[in-house]
DNA sequence: CAGATAAGTTAGTGAATACTAACTATCTGA
DNA sequence: TCAGATAGTTAGTATTCACTAACTTATCTG
């Protein structure tokens, strides 16, 4: 449900009531429950779409074949671009919803980020692999680290209003991320 | 206000009722409002609290003189310190109180957020200046870097229950990332 | 010791909010 | 055509929760 999402941006995920949904979609409130039998199912909805949209986004992402480091950037970036296009998203992924209440919906987001840690470790992998990165790096803390810049600078953004340019930054981050990972003389 | 944040950890920040709280330190409910106006404030207090507290971590993490690398280490360690012994500090983080609702809780985080990354910030660029880090390093990005490593483990600790050791993870993880600032051949 | 102040009590209010009950209109397929 | 499903309506309820009113009691102060 795009519009729980869109809703959820702007009084956040917690505080979002059905009255608000229903009135955003032109329906009274009670009429939301012909549709879902607790309000809790809403959620669990949305998580089911943010698990698609992402792994959409990944796949896009990885359609060709690149060296590991451009291929770890453009799965950061892709991720980057999906969150900023998916506005709510960044309160979900804070949101008590997800944290405590709704367990479905946590499992959904966690079976999502994991598939994401996958791809990202499978890549370092590879380059260690390959060489193209030093030889040392374990490839599940390499891909936490990347993990961490594209949270953290979704974060920032988030709390300053998404008043800066989140995928320049995001490029310039991961450049000086990814350039530590690489082996020495290359 | 200990309390409101053990409580927050239970339950959520968002959740915390003035109950609660009234229960937990043995008053009535309206009691709690001879000591605060509104609830509000009493997440303002919280919010004076954690500045001094993280503030103090700092200083005794900056205290003796070390190579930069050593220092920002040892200040990011700090930073996992008192989140580890802060129950319920990583729930307002990322809570609604914080992100939406209360502007003065918002700007301490905030202003205690800026003086962990000058913190950092200073150490990369002495770290630069001196030839112990890379040159092309901008010490503003290495700084998030750095803070990205230690709010995702928070946040990921948080998620997993706060089941794994934070202070080794931390260590292990800040380690790989340091190691790509350093110069070539050092 | 009087008076003020601080800190508690009981009782209660108004606003939100998820959800139910009962009814109605429209569409669909046998 | 008509039975049933689908999706809406209005009206209302139970609960939760921040906050207030009015009163009491203990402590401090001049």
């Amino acid at each position: 449900m795009g519009c729980a999402l869109r809703l959820a941006d702007k009084v956040g995920p917690d505080r979002l009531t059905t009255d608000m949904i229903a009135r955003e979609i032109g329906i009274t409130q009670p009429a939301i429950f012909r549709h879902f039998a607790r309000k809790e199912e809403i959620w669990n909805a949305v998580g089911v779409r943010l698990g698609e949209k992402f792994a959409a986004a990944w796949q896009a992402a990885s359609a060709d074949e690149r060296p590991p480091a451009d291929a770890i950037k453009a799965l950061a970036l892709a991720q980057i671009g999906a969150i900023r296009s998916t506005p709510g998203l960044i309160g979900v992924l804070f949101s008590r919803q997800l944290h405590v209440d709704n367990k479905a919906l946590r499992s959904a987001i966690n079976s999502s980020q994991r598939a994401f840690h996958a791809l990202l470790s499978d890549a370092f992998r590879t380059g260690v692999a390959s060489g193209e990165f030093r030889p040392d790096l374990e490839p599940s803390d390499a891909a936490f680290l990347v993990i961490s810049v594209v949270q953290s600078l979704a974060l920032r953004w988030s709390l300053a209003g998404k008043s800066f340019d989140l995928a320049s930054e995001a490029a310039r981050l991961l450049d000086a991320q990814i350039v530590g990972f690489r082996s020495q003389g290359r």
